[in-house]
DNA sequence: CTGTTAGCGCATTCAT
DNA sequence: ATGAATGCGCTAACAG
């Protein structure tokens, strides 16, 4: 156990207790040119005792260098999407030496402004952001320093000028949803929160695009502005008991995809004189192909999409970027569980 | 976009533009007593043009205050359950204005030392670790500085004294096995890899401990020593086909869960006529529960594990703790789904 | 080889 | 109310 309160060793502290002076354990300390081996040896003996470790910001201040600091805001930590978005980042991260520094805005565009606030007066050499909110984020007075450069990830936002990677959206919601039409479904309900989530919206424009293309028309009423796994499953079980219930559903993302499996699971329980209806689902969720539900799923890597966020922003730093902002998308492949008519 | 390489501005920068001392800025930009209205509007103003931010390590090194960093390092940024925790730990840390630099070791106790080393040279103020590998991590030699404080989350890592937060496994692990018993169950395996994984280790103490207490015999052929789900499926289709097969399987995390109920589920469909094998799971899997395989849940809140563990951080932090380190055990509790004979 | 001087960005202390 | 000097932990440049 360590006593709190104790403030660290410096190379003051290390050179009084070797005898020599403090740039002689500076010098010890990276690599030891010129310094005799046996003072070096006398140096590192007295760090060790003391627990001493160079003070990295110290450091770079006065090498006049970057901090190796990537600040990452993501709107969800909790959400297994972005967990394996983080992991991707921080993968690239450590392969160019930088840690990263994580925040959780929890779709809160004040939360939002906050960290990165914190972020650009903690010096981090870039930002790697999943917009909050509606995409009208906090950022778009583009706030961060110069040569601080921003990624958004997985959302565009608002006014907001600089490289993002994006997914597929449109053209893999066109697949997801041509993909039900070819099973001969007419009827579909769209499970997602259009007015407020870019994401959504641009789903909402290829799963319209494909009805079109089919020549099929899109009840409005089938509309719903869920954006949870909750909302969903009431939506959904509501929509089952209509007079002429839609027979596929379209679903944003997984945390909604979830309750709407729960609710056709259930419905189809306690009708199992019914068909059983269709999903399609943007992303994917582990074990959904067991349900027996008929699933037409559009996933990408979350991962990779991460990785690739932090491959611009190196690429970027290292100058090897054009100067205009870059966009990327992410492909999105379709496929098919589950019995089907 | 912004240029990369130009260097932020600095106090110095905006004392120029706006006809003053630096210290009239520095005065400025902490409140601005003692400091002319008149004059902290053109200080203000000046600094709003060139996008100057105090340089948050520079504050802190004068004022000799601490970082304001916690370092924190797990062993699977992408498992869901290591989302939660670090969702937790995140929480907590931003309600103490704290911010937390994540690093991922992939079970690596070379990386996890790696990242201990970086992360005590940015100074940070405390560790939270998820120890990786079987227990004989770098963290051994306890090189964390003095006044740092670690806090070791999920498994305890041998030879390291320090706070700890574990899950109750022992008695979790007894109450699952507990409920395949009282089921009929006679003819139990276990799914972990007892010899590397601290954790899983605790785990077949209780499963062990439970059959014990029930005067049942434990096969060691049934003892499989899988880590991931795709070994796990493996191995449980093999049990599936031999001679005198289990009747009931004890997983010991959501990934060899995930691989044993495909396995199970693949089994009993191409084999219509044997009863559904049955599941006990520590921790929960997302639409497990809707498959039709008796499965008990094991669960505990990953979330408020790692929120736990920030606020033992913080209260040593404060000292407010005692000197001698504590250990706390975070309560499983068993829920039981689906049919059972 | 080793030590001294100086300065990175900032803010406390002491002048004015 | 403002500024000059000084020092936080560190190291480049220059002594010697």
């Amino acid at each position: 156990m360590s006593d709190s309160g104790v403030s660290s060793p410096t190379v003051r502290d290390v050179a009084a207790l070797a005898g020599v002076s403090p740039m002689t354990v500076s010098r010890t300390m990276s690599g030891g040119r010129n310094v005799r081996p046996e003072v070096q040896e006398r140096v590192r003996e007295a760090a060790a005792r003391l627990g001493y470790r160079p003070n990295e910001s110290a450091r770079n201040t006065r090498l006049r260098r970057p901090t190796g600091l990537i600040g990452v805001a993501v709107t969800n930590l909790g959400n297994p999407y972005y967990g394996q978005f983080a992991l991707g980042v921080e993968d690239v991260a450590a392969q160019n030496n930088r840690h990263i520094l994580i925040g959780n805005t929890g779709e809160d565009p004040e939360r939002e402004r906050q960290l990165f606030d914190d972020f650009a007066g903690r010096q981090v050499e870039g930002l790697i952001v999943v917009p909050a909110g509606n995409g009208q984020s906090a950022l778009g007075d583009g706030r961060v320093g110069p040569g601080v450069p921003l990624v958004l990830a997985t959302r565009a936002a608002a006014g907001v000028e600089s490289d993002t990677v994006l997914v597929d959206d449109v053209r893999g919601a066109r697949a997801g949803t041509a993909s039900l039409l070819e099973d001969g479904h007419r009827r579909l309900a769209f499970l997602g929160d259009v007015s407020a989530i870019p994401t959504a919206r641009r789903r909402f424009d290829g799963f319209r695009g494909a009805l079109q293309e089919h020549g099929v028309d899109f009840d409005e009423r089938l509309l719903c502005p869920v954006r949870d796994g909750e909302s969903a499953l009431g939506a959904v079980a509501e929509l089952l008991t209509m007079d002429d219930p839609p027979t596929a559903f379209f679903s944003t993302n997984n945390r909604i995809t979830v309750g709407a499996l729960r609710a056709v699971w259930n419905f189809s329980r306690s009708n199992p004189e019914r068909p059983v209806s269709a999903l399609a689902s943007f992303d994917d969720v582990e074990l959904a192909d067991l349900l027996g539900i008929p699933l037409t799923v559009m996933s990408h890597d979350p991962r990779a999409l991460g990785a690739e966020a932090a491959r611009m922003l190196f690429q970027r730093l290292a100058g090897e970027a054009p100067p205009e902002p870059r966009t990327v998308s992410m492909p999105v492949t379709v496929r098919q569980y589950g019995s089907r008519g």
